[in-house]
DNA sequence: CGACATGTTGAGCCTGTTCAATAAACGTGG
DNA sequence: CCACGTTTATTGAACAGGCTCAACATGTCG
């Protein structure tokens, strides 16, 4: 119904397809239905940063300034809301929704900041997984129910994009998820993708995020 | 006028006073009026990181969950205005103000990502210089009238505080600032917190902030 | 099936760390 | 205002984690 959602328009993106670049005009706030994206920054000798992952429920396309300084592209097929800023006002129930998201976006950055910062390549790898394993947002054991037990993840980013995000070499990436797998911390699947935790207690345990040690 | 600011409440903090530590039910946002802040988040093991820096005009105490997952501390003496949460419904004016601090937020975060994953130690020494200077916020020119000149700045923390904002080790720091010193950036004052930018314009160069490569 | 992208592994190097000693600045009380 | 203890800053030397460059293997998709 147009009069409750006045400005929002459903999108389809396919995978890598851009949802907006750095330098674009910033009229929309995009709000992930399905599928997840990625937002990252560039220097101008190449280096790249992934800011951030976004996945189903959450919203991103924040940006300080008339223009985007990120690019923002979807990591997976995805379906997108996109919600005019300027609509902003006369929808409440977005507004709501919007600073819900505020808390959660902001948490997923400070962990990001911490990782980025202060971890080793083997606790920023495993700090990953536990987050690939998460229904439940952060700050939540992403499985109390079966503490210990074996999850199958799928991570849908390449070595590469993995490495970006985590402030590592990609190389570092291949070599601290061999090292896993050697130690039976994780298999890895002979699909792309495709990552069986063995113990997620012990691998919670290699990322250091203390959401295990909280209860 | 209480109807107005229904639950907004000002208080004083000393320098290194704490506004709210991690464990600590998250009942409040607090708006910075007056000096500045800093969140950090701690692993068991001591290793810390400044996820933030808070200034005049900028809110924190944003957490996912029910309580905070990180500390906040006054850098230096600081007013605050402390929101209730529950009351945030029933204020529009600063939900309005809410949602524009959010783009502020998340674009701060997002470049502190970068400096943390990318950039060298000298280049995030730079960046937080660059950011003590702007008085407008990030990705704007701190001081476009006076490209290249010299500007005094005031840094209200330690070398460990920057060290641990910038995920360096403190010598690093200490020798990153001597460095530029010798290469005549800058100059560090004999009182402490001190520091004389010599040329804005090469040290925004070294940030590789891309702020001001943007006009 | 073949071409191309992605992933894995190795060797040597470099940036930033750690540990340790010294120096400078601050604040307090006389 | 100065002496003294404490905190913060500086500098040096050796080490190490992660990076770079390079070769090779494995998947994936047309």
């Amino acid at each position: 119904m147009s009069a409750v959602k006045p400005h929002a328009m459903t999108r389809n993106f396919r995978k890598h397809e851009t949802i907006f670049r750095a330098g674009d005009r910033a009229g929309c706030l995009y709000e992930v239905v399905k599928g997840s994206l990625f937002v990252y920054r560039l220097l101008d000798d190449g280096r790249r940063q992934v800011v951030d992952f976004v996945r189903a429920g959450d919203i991103c396309g924040f940006t300080d300034g008339p223009e985007h300084s990120s690019t923002c592209e979807a990591l997976e097929a995805a379906t997108l809301l996109s919600h005019e800023r300027c609509g902003l006002a006369a929808n409440p129930e977005l507004q709501d929704r919007l600073l819900r998201q505020i808390d959660q976006r902001v948490a997923s950055l400070h962990d990001h900041a911490v990782a980025l910062g202060r971890k080793t390549a083997a606790e920023r790898v495993a700090t990953l997984l536990m987050r690939l394993v998460s229904t439940n947002g952060p700050g939540h054991c992403p499985a109390p129910e079966k503490k210990g037990a074996a999850v199958k993840i799928h991570m849908p980013m390449t070595r590469g994009e993995v490495a970006d995000y985590l402030g590592l070499s990609l190389e570092t990436v291949c070599r601290t998820l061999t090292d896993m797998e050697r130690h039976g911390l994780i298999a890895i699947g002979q699909r792309r993708g495709e990552i069986k935790i063995a113990n997620l207690c012990r691998l919670c345990f290699v990322a250091k995020t203390d959401v295990c040690g909280r209860d």
